[in-house]
This record gives C-alpha cells, sequence and structure tokens, in this order.
DNA sequence: GATTAGCACTCAAACGAGTAGAGTGCTAAC
DNA sequence: GTTAGCACTCTACTCGTTTGAGTGCTAATC
C-alpha cells in the first residue's frame, strides 16, 4: 500500500490535533477541520494507515493515536523547521543572559529558559573537561592544619579542596610544593594528570614531599576528577502534572524517580549522539523511557569543551518547537562562550 | 473536663495506631490491641476526647483521627525519647562520613541519610557564614583577558569567579591589586565588607584602579554573596509518592511546587528558631504547609557557623523517631568540623 | 456511678445495571 | 473512488443497592 498525499496529509492531522489534544482523533474532528474528504473516506484511509503501522487504536470505538512510527516519520520528512520570530529570539537571549557570567551559571540557566518554553522537563549537561589542561596549582595556607588546594585550568574552570594536613605545615613548604606541582602538571589534560604516576615526579624537599604523600595527594585526586566531572542540571520537574499523561500517580512517581537518578540520566546523556537527536518512545533503550520521548543537542565552547542540552517528555510532543528552542540555544551558548577570542560585547 | 490517665493512653494508642495505618482508628481496634475496656466503654471516652479537641471525625460513621492539638500534645509531654540503639548510630555515621572531607558535602550526606532513615523529605542548609571573615583575595590569570578572583575566609570557604577583563592587565598589577585588596578587606566579616566603601580604600596604581573597578568590583560583590549564600540540599522528594496522603496527584502536584521554590524553604528554614523546633500543620504560617509538620535542628561548627536540616512530612510523622535522628545528626556534623581545634581522629 | 452489651443508624466505598455519546466498520448508493 | 446511512462497540457517567465499619444511645450489669 501506499502512502498517498492525501493520507500523508490526514496522518499529519492526526499528529497535530493529537498534539494539541492528547484525545484520540475520530474522523469527523478531522473531515470538519481539514478539507481532506467526509468522515467516510477519512475512516477508510485511517484504516489504511493503522494497516501500515503509523495510526493505533485504544479500542474497538474511539478515534486514532499516532504510534512511534508515525512520529518518526513525522520528524523525519514531515515536520517542517519552525523558526523563531525575533521576539522569541530576543525573549530566550534576554532570559539566558541575566546575570550569568561562567559558563556553568549559563547552562544552568539555559536549562531553565528551556522548560519555561516547552513546559517539559529540560536538563542541561555542563561540557567535559578531558581536553581542558591544568594551568595552575595552588596551595593557599587557611590555618596551621588546613590548605585550600586550587586547581585553575586552561579553560578558566576553578575547583578547589580544602585539605586537612597531618602536620602543620610553613608557607615556604607550601609555596614549594605548588610550585612543583604546577611545573610538573601545567599543561597536561585533566585525564592525563589523572593516570601520571604523582610521587615519581615531584623533586622537592623531604617536608613537602611528605605532606604530598600524605595529605595533597589524595584531595588532588579528588579535586581533578571534580574538575572533570560534568553537572547535570534539571528544571521544570513539576511540569510534567500539567500532562495528562502523567495524571496516573503511578507514572508520575516512576518519572520522578528516574529522573532524580542523576547519575544514569547524565550517563544516558553523554553516550548520545552529537549534534540534535530524537529518540521516541521505545527507540529509547531504557523500558523506563518507553513511552518517553528526549530532544537532545550538543553544543560546543571553542572548539574544545562539548555539552548537551534537552528535554524529555511524553511522545506527544511539539517536536517542531522543541528542536528550534534547542538548536538556537546551543548556538548561543557556543557563541557566548568563545573563550580567548575578545569577546562580542554583551547582551 | 479532665484528661484522666485512661483518656490520655486511649489518645496515645489513636495517635500511635494512626500514624502507623493512616487509617481513621475505630474503638474496637483500640479495644482489641490495649486492655483499656470494652468498645463501648473506649467510644465513650472518645466522644469525650473529641469534644475537648484531641480527636476529630471525618464523618458520623468513621474512626477517629487526632487532631493537631493531640500531636502538639503527644509532642509536649507524651512522647518518650527513642534513643537510637548502637547499630543505628554506626549505620549513620558510616553513611554519612562516605568520602567526603568538606563541610558542604557533610550537609548534603545529612540530608541524604536523614531521607533515608525517615522516609520523608529531608533538607539541610548549609551554614550562614554571616560571622566568617576574610582571610585571603587572590587574582590569578587564565588569559589576557580573564582572571580567577578567589576568596578565601577564615573558616575555609573558598569562592571564586572568572573575571572577564575590558583591558589585559599585567601579573604584577594583579599582584598589586589582590595585596592591596588583602590588606584591606582581611579580617572584615562578609557582611561587612559587603558594605564596605570599596573604591575608598584602596590605594594603588592607576592602572590597578581602574581594573578594580572596571571589572573586578562587580565580581567581588557577587563572589562575596555567594560566599555568603547559604546552599539548601534536599533529598527525599520522591518519598512522599508512597504515603497515602499524596495519592491524590493535586496534593503531590502543589507539594513538588512548593518544595521547588528553594529560595522560600531556605527563607522560611533560617526564620525558625534553634535547637531542635517542631510546628504541626497550621502552625506553619504557610497555607501550602498547613497539612504538614516540619521538625528542624540546628547545628553550630565551631560555634561560629550556624546551620539548619530537618524534615517535611504530613502531620501524622513518627515524630520521635524524626525527633532523635535529626538531634543525632546535628551533634555529630557539629562535632565533626571543629576547625582550627586538633581533629579528633575521624569517626 | 462506671462499664458494657445490644441495636438502630450513618456513611463511604464497592458493585452493577442502564444510558449517552463518540466513533468505527460495513454496505449500498452516488 | 467517494459518501451517506446504519448497526455495532466500547468508555464514561449516572444512579440505585449493598456491604461493612463504625458511631451514639439506651438499658442492663457490675
Amino acid at each position: 500500500m501506499d502512502l498517498t498525499e492525501r493520507k500523508l496529509k490526514i496522518l499529519q492531522a492526526v499528529i497535530a490535533d493529537f498534539i494539541k489534544t492528547a484525545e484520540p482523533i475520530g474522523s469527523r474532528t478531522i473531515s470538519k477541520n481539514y478539507s481532506l474528504g467526509s468522515p467516510a473516506t477519512i475512516r477508510n484511509e485511517m484504516s489504511d494507515l493503522e494497516e501500515m503501522g503509523y495510526l493505533t487504536h485504544p479500542h474497538t470505538s474511539s478515534g486514532r493515536v499516532p504510534s512511534e512510527k508515525a512520529y518518526r516519520l513525522y520528524v523525519n520528512e514531515l515536520m517542517k523547521k519552525r523558526e523563531l520570530s525575533q521576539e522569541e529570539k530576543d525573549a530566550i537571549a534576554n532570559e539566558l543572559y541575566q546575570n550569568v557570567n561562567e559558563l556553568d551559571s549559563l547552562i544552568e540557566r539555559a536549562a531553565h529558559v528551556l522548560s519555561e518554553i516547552t513546559s517539559l522537563t529540560a536538563f542541561a549537561l555542563s561540557p567535559g573537561k578531558e581536553q581542558d589542561k591544568l594551568r595552575y596549582i595552588n596551595l593557599l595556607p587557611v590555618d596551621d592544619y588546613s590548605v585550600v588546594l586550587m586547581l585553575v585550568s586552561d579553560s578558566g574552570k576553578v575547583s578547589n579542596t580544602v585539605v586537612r594536613l597531618k602536620a602543620p605545615a610553613s608557607e615556604d613548604t607550601l609555596r614549594i610544593l605548588a610550585k612543583n606541582m604546577t611545573y610538573n602538571y601545567s599543561g597536561k589534560t585533566l585525564s592525563e594528570a589523572l593516570t601520571m604516576d604523582i610521587i615519581q615526579n615531584l623533586k622537592a624537599d623531604a617536608e613537602a614531599m611528605s605532606m604530598f604523600e600524605n595529605s595533597i595527594a589524595p584531595s588532588f585526586i579528588k579535586t581533578l576528577e571534580d574538575m572533570l566531572n560534568v553537572n547535570l542540571y534539571m528544571d521544570g520537574l513539576t511540569n510534567i502534572f500539567a500532562l495528562p499523561e502523567y495524571n496516573d500517580i503511578q507514572k508520575a512517581r516512576s518519572f520522578f524517580e528516574m529522573i532524580n537518578r542523576k547519575a544514569d540520566i547524565t550517563q544516558k546523556l553523554i553516550s548520545r549522539g552529537d549534534g540534535i537527536e530524537i529518540t521516541i518512545g521505545r527507540e529509547n533503550q531504557d523500558a523506563e523511557l518507553s513511552d518517553c520521548s528526549v530532544i537532545t543537542a550538543t553544543y560546543h565552547v571553542d572548539g574544545r569543551l562539548v555539552g548537551k542540552l534537552g528535554v524529555i517528555g511524553p511522545t506527544r510532543m511539539k517536536y517542531d518547537e522543541v528542536t528550534s528552542v534547542v538548536e538556537y540555544l546551543t548556538d548561543n551558548i557556543s557563541k557566548a562562550f568563545m573563550l580567548t577570542e575578545g569577546d562580542d560585547d554583551d547582551r
């Protein structure tokens, strides 16, 4: 059987209406709102579309609901890109840049804006720092028994840990050790630094060495890992309560329990492809996501740092709108954080 | 009418059973499980207790439910402190100290443990830093146009911001400016620092002054505020789905929406009294909390830093258990972070 | 006088029959 | 190939009935 022009139009109409209303769509509705023929004709066509796997039937006497196959077709072929109007763009940019001056707050803000616009649950991943290089290592005394260990990377990311010392250290010792560590590590990527044999490389006096081995080394590793770690920001969690799909308390519960396992979510996001990726229903490996769709996009900062953002929602979502917004956001993040280059004045 | 011995016992029985089952308690149930007389006797007593305001009646032919007044009496007089067994204490300590080496992670961990044990929603507030004093200010170059502004406080808290400069700065200028800022601000509390007239106090060369005014000052204020700001950690949000009180999707929704307004929650927590504070139902000012109880406790670190933690749940909660756990946790936090004093080897 | 047994009464929740309405599938006419 | 017409299906809703837990009251008992 062929997907004739009219069949496509009817399918598109069903998808559009269902995305709006979340109710199964009957032949009469389509017939009234689109001039595609009488209810009976539409019924025949719908019946064909069902046979072809694009529509389903909750029960014999109800209207039609798009299948995952239909959404896939829609996303790949039928959907036309929804250009954002200048006002929309301005509104987004406005929201996005509200007192933001480090990358992570921008990312967090992006998740917020995204959830606001789409009325779905949004998330954003701060960039992976594998290729980022260490620049400085500093040790600053707090009191006799504690120092701040501070790492600064080329991309401007700063991480610090307060380290408790087993024995008090002189400022001199700290200075020497910090200098020595910087000498050894600066220019190395974070991942390299983690795999280096640390003790071997240090050449310092006995006191510094002992302090390093006993107190600093474990914190150093932890701080490196901390720098490498991506942060997951989520927003709009309660948006799902507005969706009829989640009227059932059990559904809402399992959604929240899934979304709360942040480590899992991060893992899943990282392993998604580059660019805009849309997965629909059971295309998501995960059983828990089998009636959700996920849309993610990748942003790049300065050609080196890479992160993701996106939304999760029911398979019935405004794919066109979400795609546009997600794309616009990633573009803007990339533009806002051109490192090293002299930056284009604010907004 | 008097609260006779038997009335008290019956009241206590109703409260205990209701906390367990969330179902209205009938006279037969009490009569069977406690030897306090026949159902008819219990009925008469319950009727009196209702007249006195300790019990209510969802409808004529249902069992009794404790009123807020009953919970208040229970908490103030009837409840006996539930001592934690050594195993319970060990289990808590074990969970609590899992790879924790800064105060904030300990606080976060505490919220986690608390929610796990109580099966309620737990929160913890990192300490307010008003009395904390600035120790260091540092400016570290990242590249020509950006520097890290870093503040270290007496309590070991470190905050940093990456500042974009309008014009490139020499390392010398940065060093001079940092030294000068440290000279002016070290020893001041964070709140004092915020109110000081910054520009007035600097005595540095023209280049440093201009950099300060144009680039550093706004970030400095922001970083100070960031240091002052308390963090709110929450855990066990999805626990409420297991409670019959939140079987209604609307209730669950408004709970989540309330709990998501983090700024509000922080505000409310901060304004609560010292020590263990229990507020029941409409004792909470907030209409949104009118069928919740909130239990908070205060921890002190080193006599200067003060923070809070606690749980929020339905008025029907295990007040005795929650109180004990919350108390044990705050004690442990205080002990774990005796700053300056040589620390007592772990656990 | 306090306690208890007994009984009529109340109400929510569960169940089931009946109905309305939306929608389909099929047939026959256009 | 399209459409009107009609029988049929199924859900959602309504309404009356039943069941069972529990009360309140009265009268008998301790």
